[in-house]
This record gives C-alpha cells, structure tokens and sequence, in this order.
DNA sequence: TACGATAGTCAACGTGGTTGACGAAATAGT
DNA sequence: ACTATTTCGTCAACCACGTTGACTATCGTA
C-alpha cells in the first residue's frame, strides 16, 4: 500500500463533494422560498424533473429514479399534496394514471433551472470559468454513469 | 440576468458533485463489505468517525453531527447492536454514557481512512494529482464551513 | 438544602425507503 | 372468444432516521 499524502486525507474528497452539493442545494432553495416555492424539499425538485414536462407514471419514475413503484407513488402523493404534480386517468389504458406538473410545478422547474445557472455562475466568478468546466468534467469521467438515483435516504441511511 | 451557457447548465454541477460523492462512497462501502465489514451503512462511517477514538456522549455526539440528541442515541444503538459501539458508564458522573468505538469499530475506521486513500489516489491517477488537489481547494472555498452535518435523510427528505 | 442545568430515555409522530399481496385492466395465446 | 399472463396502482406492514415534548436521575451551585 502506498503512503497517502498526510496533508491530502482521501476521507476528505467525499466530504468536500458533500459539502459542495449540499451548499448548491442550501442555496438554491433559501431563494426558490424567497421566490414563493418554501414547501419545495430538495428531493421534491429531482422528482419534478424526473417527471418532466411531458409527464410519466408511478412506475416509470420509479424506474427513472431508482426506487420502487411504491415509494414513488408515495412521494408523489405528497407534491399533490402541496400542488406541484396531478394525477390524471389516461384515456387509453385505464390502469394508468398519468402524473404531470401542475403550472406552479413548472414555474418552480423554470426558477429551479434560473437559480442554478446564477449559481454556477457564481461559482464561475469566484472560480474561474475554466476551474468549474474541469470539475464537471473531471466528475464526469469518474463518477457511475447511472448516477440518477435519488434514493438518497435510504441509500444513505439503510 | 446574464444568459448561461447552453452546454452547461447549472443543474449538472449538483447533480455531478453529489454522483461524485456517491461514487466514493459506493466504492468505500463495496471494498468494506470485502474487507469483513458488510454491515457498516454510509451513515455509519460518518458517525464512527464522530465518535472518534476518544469516545464521547450521545448528546455531544448529536451537536458535532449537527442531530438531536435523540437521534444520536437512536443511531448509537443501532451501532451498538452490529458491535460497532460500546456504551459505558462514566464513573465521574451518573448522569453520562459514554460512547467508544470498539476493537471492531477502530478496525472499520482505519480500514475506511485507507479505503479512501487508495480511492483519492485513484482519481489522481486518472486526472491527475493536481487535479484533484484544485476540486479540493475550490470545493474547500465554494461549500459553507459548517458542512459537517449528516442529517442527510431528514435533509435532503423532509 | 433547594434549585436550575444537564444527560439520557420514552413516546408519538412525519417522511422516505422496502417487500408482499391484491384487484383491475390490458395484452397475448390457444 | 375465452382463458392466461403481464402490468399498473394501491394497501398494509415494516424499518431507518429525523423531529419535538415530557420525564427521571444526577450534578453543580446559590
């Protein structure tokens, strides 16, 4: 085993890639809720864009975020709840109920989308352009590529 | 609002940095469950490494991971149950259980400290050291400085 | 000594995850 | 056309982790 950079722990990447998403997610919602979306969790907003505008089902979001059919019709119960999804009867398959994003959940995508362009500009300003371009895609060349998975709680918990 | 550029919207720098750290993570705990240590959950990792090799008490622990103290318990026991923590009485004062990481536990530690060595020093092989010492520096400079919080799933669920 | 602060636990609850079972509806096969 | 299978959604039970509130026991101090 070679020796490690005692200045340079390897426990400390995870934390910092942690702490850089975490700050992204903090700041983006302390202005979706000065921008009147304060209900919205951070889970909710993955859920939103996994849906996207054309709409899914249950299941199908399931699938696309890596959680069983169940828990995604559980946690869109709850965005119908606060207004940002609908559940609709599909014409041509009555087994089917169509989620789609209400208006307020597509203007809560939209400003979702706004806020995180600002911020990495932000980020790009205090950075460099150039240092942000080699995270994105430093990342992109190590991280799985099927990282959509939004199980986050029980993933990490268990 | 200035315009952002269209190959590089602002969504995918959390999304990277979160696949990042789950990558790692991933990782750790696959080579883990191989080195004898199956049981240890992501959460685990954090809260042993809270816990330290001096011990501590649940209602300290739960301020350093930025948790009740009720929770802190909560994982605490669980913790105790795969034989990772021990609780002890402090002879000084009644009142306080302490909290110590066990043989078991100490082993899970440094074996995950080397885990991540080795996976850093996997990245720098792939991008380069210098690389990887710039995502740390300007992650370091971009995330809030209280980022040692692990109240991942209450957090990022609701 | 009496009182306030502190440590830990119990109970109830919310949120998100899981699996298993089930009815209803679409689809495939004979 | 009538079964048989698959698929969608839901219900129920359960686990993990978080919260707050209430309570006991103990410590430290006025």
């Amino acid at each position: 085993m070679a020796s490690a950079d005692p200045a340079r722990p390897g426990f400390q990447l995870p934390l910092l890639l942690l702490a850089g998403f975490r700050t992204l997610i903090d700041d983006l919602h302390a202005e979706l809720a000065r921008q009147g979306h304060p209900e919205l969790r951070p889970l909710h907003g993955f859920v939103l864009q996994a849906v996207g505008m054309d709409g899914t089902t249950a299941t199908e979001l399931g699938q696309r975020l890596g959680i069983s059919k169940q828990a995604a019709g559980k946690t869109v119960d709850r965005l119908v709840e606060v207004g940002y999804l609908e559940r609709v009867d599909d014409p041509r398959d009555a087994r089917r109920r169509l989620v789609r994003v209400t208006p307020r959940g597509a203007d809560g995508l939209r400003r979702s989308a706004e806020i995180f362009d600002t911020l990495r500009r932000q980020w790009a300003e205090r950075l460099g352009a150039e240092r942000v371009d080699a995270i994105e895609d430093d990342l992109r060349a190590m991280a799985s590529t099927n990282w959509f998975r939004l199980d986050m709680p029980g993933w990490f918990g268990g």
